[in-house]
DNA sequence: TAATAACTTTACCGATCGGTACAATCGCGG
DNA sequence: CCGCGATTGTACCGATCGGTAAAGTTATTA
């Protein structure tokens, strides 16, 4: 027989999906018994404060995953540009082209909002700085950067929503697509350094 | 003493605000009978399939609303240009600049999805069919002015999250601003109906 | 192997859920 | 002023909610 005696960690993929899909407040303690394997004695013992704790470590582990994944890249290695490519990459990834819903999003516009603000604002700033770090890093101006990477986490989510709503994850790849236009340089290594085009049409693009 | 008897459809802006700030489940009878301050025998007078009818009679305000404010100016006025600013005027504040939640957002990303899934995406479909109408008849090419229609409407939804994620308006804004930066032309020195703003918040913006 | 800690099962709690039934009340046309 | 349909208040339903208590079982350690 397998083991009986489950740990902490294995539960926290089961929590994060069951609440993507249920949301805080839908995500009942039978569906989370269900989604984890585990009785509401094991679930309590693991997390005492109950739901909440469990939203909170399921929202730690993505913190971190995004962190390893995704933030420090973009922060610290010396190819921004091909980091930044790689966020779009993971990004679609995690979040199956749309199909898959992101948790901290879903928590932003839920009312349950405050009880998570900390973590959740966490997320999106982490985001955001990181990838106004790459982007410096490409050469760009710092407000142009700011603006450029608040745009760029917002389309993600804004896609989400979208690609949901349409029941079509073309839309979720193209959204993607267009922030590849936007955010990564393309390095025609034959050519000379190129300007970046701050413009309102062709913003940020190199021309 | 005012009228003992309501009216169905004194009872619609009530439901929308507290769907909007509970969600679809977390809108419960006790919470809606507050809101509109109807007991459940007047509820299920007016809704008889209960939430599910209040919700679609909820979702079908908001698009009539749309469609007579957004839409149809985006179809049919003749400045395409003056619709699209009137677009992003009209949806700075209808969402309060981000402190109001969009209702057909959160459901698209909700487990209920499935319910309103036809109003949800007709919604979104008008939205971006009538911006891309519009964006056509200022003089763009059709398959680029899709890809911009869509990242617009992608783009307010995500600016909701982010915004509220933030717990600052001024994220929202800020998207809105970058839109009339990428959709409306400017450059019609032609035959001008507007005024030049030159107060500090639109310095030299048509207006 | 005995003691102890970690984990699990089960039964149970009061509160609230969405929804129903129905009698009482209201406004209005006759 | 009557009668009738539209509206409302209230009591109630079974189910489920999140959470607790405590005895039972398993693994770890000494």
């Amino acid at each position: 027989m397998a083991r009986m005696v489950a740990e902490r960690a294995d539960a926290i993929a089961p929590l994060a999906e069951v609440f993507r899909e249920h949301g805080y407040e839908g995500a009942s303690l039978a569906l989370i018994g269900k989604a984890t394997g585990l009785g509401k004695g094991s679930l309590y013992h693991f997390f005492p404060n109950g739901k909440e704790e469990m939203v909170q470590a399921v929202l730690g582990e993505i913190g971190q995953w995004f962190e390893d994944v995704v933030y420090s890249p973009l922060r610290n290695q010396s190819d921004a540009n091909g980091a930044i490519g790689a966020m779009l990459d993971s990004t679609d990834q995690y979040f199956r082209s749309g199909r898959r819903v992101c948790l901290v999003g879903a928590l932003a516009v839920a009312n349950t909002r405050d009880l998570f603000a900390q973590a959740i604002r966490g997320y999106f700033v982490s985001w955001v700085d990181a990838l106004q770090s790459a982007l410096i890093r490409q050469g760009r101006d710092a407000d142009q950067s700011r603006i450029l990477a608040e745009e760029a986490v917002l389309a993600i989510q804004g896609a989400i929503v979208l690609s949901r709503a349409m029941d079509d994850p073309a839309v979720f790849q193209r959204a993607i697509d267009q922030l590849r236009k936007r955010l990564v340089i393309e390095n025609d290594t034959s050519n000379n350094k190129g300007t970046i085009d701050d413009s309102p049409q062709n913003e940020g693009r190199l021309v």
